[in-house]
DNA sequence: TTGAAAGCGCTAACAC
DNA sequence: GTGTTAGCGCTTTCAA
């Protein structure tokens, strides 16, 4: 069995407080008395138990992080980036999959496990606007994502408008006029898809380009084949466009690989641009011109409001916070020969 | 403050003992007394306290993962399926990130806060056959990947020389001749890149076709901009050769970039096949043929393994598992016509 | 500067 | 069937 703060109290010969006091850097300790305790700890290999000082201190040193799924790219990344942060912070990460169905993301906030952490990072998909009151946990939650607001939680987004806005500009300023969109949902006005369509049809507006539904690909889910599929309908009913915009990367490279398929030339004969800005989309022939989100500020912001929130419950009006974005023009746009090919990458350990 | 078992006693008129067996299930209470429980329970919104329930049980429900990072799609597919697995069993996923650095590799297994789980999945990538005694930690380790072997620890690992020997053998049943291979590390017996080399020259030996050096990639890392890189080398050199053997996908992925660039139709002038089979693999242009090499099947046994171990921690000797793998033949080798390009896909929620 | 004692919320002997 | 009691290992008053 491993070893107690009694146990290093006995072999360093002092009372298990002062261990306690040495532990945990109080300044009152003698000198010569912290040597010994530690010596004593080294010798013992003793550890803290966490869970005991959990118990004790009402907090785990642990945050839940709730996305739909680890295996698509964007959330893997989000994970990677929220861990990052964390651990900064001296805070360890756990994390739980919704599969974005709302019965599952409902289970999280209301699940016992949830306070094995002291906070939550949701990023629904299957709960909406109409959901909003039951955001709600047992601990203090940062909600992510476009699915819900107001929801009475801090709430990190990303310039979903404004960033859709610019990334429709900057094909247009490249002289493309008739600019497709793939991945609009029927109706959806905030979402990350209704969002992303007004951001690109006040871009065309401020250019007094006439708004076409014709070339909008509207489907259900974003799912991979759908980006493919939704391009593939467009081909096939002969409608004409210079431009494509993925309303996210999967979907844009989806359309892409059709397009290819179909003979043309990315961006000769038709540009495409992204959004998320995934790390694939620097390795896909052509590699593909998007929006970086903010991702990596979004894992900080989030990680930092939810601390202020765990440290202070009370602490003012629920916060709504956005994220810098930035176009990031690669060949897909841009060409071979104009585009920031050597931009640094992420680093890659070796497998 | 959240209600405790002595709350619900106090509303249920028992003894808080007899809350805590209505609790566990316990058999013997009285249906009358059991109702009366489950109406305060209810009444208060009483959770039990996890962190005490850890504490004096010992055991805390959740495992950790160590990856080196999410963002790297074949990591981040692992622990999508091993968060899955863990679910199925009631357990939750903590994960640290380790960067692959070694230093930081150690760390996990030392540090205190592996304490807040009752076991460690770790996948590590900095540490190597030298370290195999080094592999140990407070709670039980099963250990994934092929750095380390003979640790004193369960191990599941890929069959690598078998699968990349399949992988061979299936450009060879295609009639290529000249297989190229990617992401070789100089010197390495064991290690991914050692043994899938193996199986690669064993699948040559069987059929009498000479090993050259000359059209095999070496490099120090398996980073996605090296795969590129190795195959405009070997095209610069003028070898000769007939298809691409790309020791994962991402490798693969980087080489079929560089052929198509250079006016290569593939798999009519080069067939190309990776392994790991990533999700990307299915919608990459043309589809990627690759190995399966049992991802699901590690996550899945890496839980049982451990939970098996965490049960009864003297369980007999450290077992060495291998997982089934499956060649999968797509575009890359077989053609647009003669692949399974309508293959079901992994579930893909909407965003 | 150090020690004694209480108790975080729960489980598990054991008595009744 | 139900209640009593004793800790799990730690932090935190408070007293010495």
């Amino acid at each position: 069995m491993a070893a107690t703060l009694h146990d290093v109290a006995r072999v360093a010969g002092v009372s298990f407080k002062t261990v306690s006091n040495v532990i945990n850097n109080h300044p009152h300790v003698r000198d010569s008395t912290r040597a010994k305790v530690e010596e004593a700890i080294a010798a013992l290999g003793y550890r803290p138990n966490l869970t005991a000082r959990s118990l004790r201190s009402g907090h785990t040193g642990a945050v839940t992080l709730a996305v739909p799924q680890l295996r698509l790219p964007y959330f893997a990344e989000l994970a990677d980036a929220v861990i990052d942060a964390a651990a900064k912070h001296g805070l360890v990460v756990l994390i739980e999959q919704t599969g974005g169905e709302r019965e599952r993301e409902l289970e999280v906030m209301s699940s016992p496990r949830l306070k094995m952490s002291d906070g939550l990072i949701f990023s629904p998909l299957g709960m909406g606007q109409e959901d909003a009151e039951l955001v709600k946990a047992d601990v203090p939650v940062v909600l992510l994502g476009e699915r819900i607001f107001s929801s009475g939680c801090d709430h990190i987004t990303m310039q979903n408008v404004a960033a859709a806005r610019a990334a429709t500009e900057h094909l247009l300023d490249l002289g493309r006029q008739r600019i497709a969109v793939i991945g609009a949902h029927e109706g959806e006005v905030i979402g990350s898809a209704g969002l992303r369509m007004r951001g690109y049809r006040e871009a065309l507006e401020a250019r007094n380009i006439p708004y076409d539904d014709a070339i909008v690909g509207y489907m259900w889910s974003w799912h991979r084949a759908n980006g493919a599929a939704a391009m593939r309908e467009l081909l096939e009913r002969g409608v004409e466009f210079d431009a494509v915009f993925g309303l996210n990367d999967t979907l844009a490279q989806g359309a892409m690989r059709v397009l290819q398929e179909a003979g043309y030339r990315v961006p000769d004969d038709l540009a495409v641009i992204g959004f998320d800005d995934l790390d694939e989309t620097r390795y896909s022939l052509p590699t593909l011109s998007t929006v970086d989100p903010g991702r990596d500020e979004i894992a900080e912001t989030a990680i930092r409001v939810l601390m202020e929130r765990i440290k202070n419950p009370d602490g003012g009006a629920p916060r709504e916070i956005e994220t810098a974005f930035r176009v990031v023009g690669r060949e897909s746009t841009l060409g071979r020969n104009n585009s920031g090919a050597n931009e640094p990458g992420p680093s890659d350990p070796n497998r």
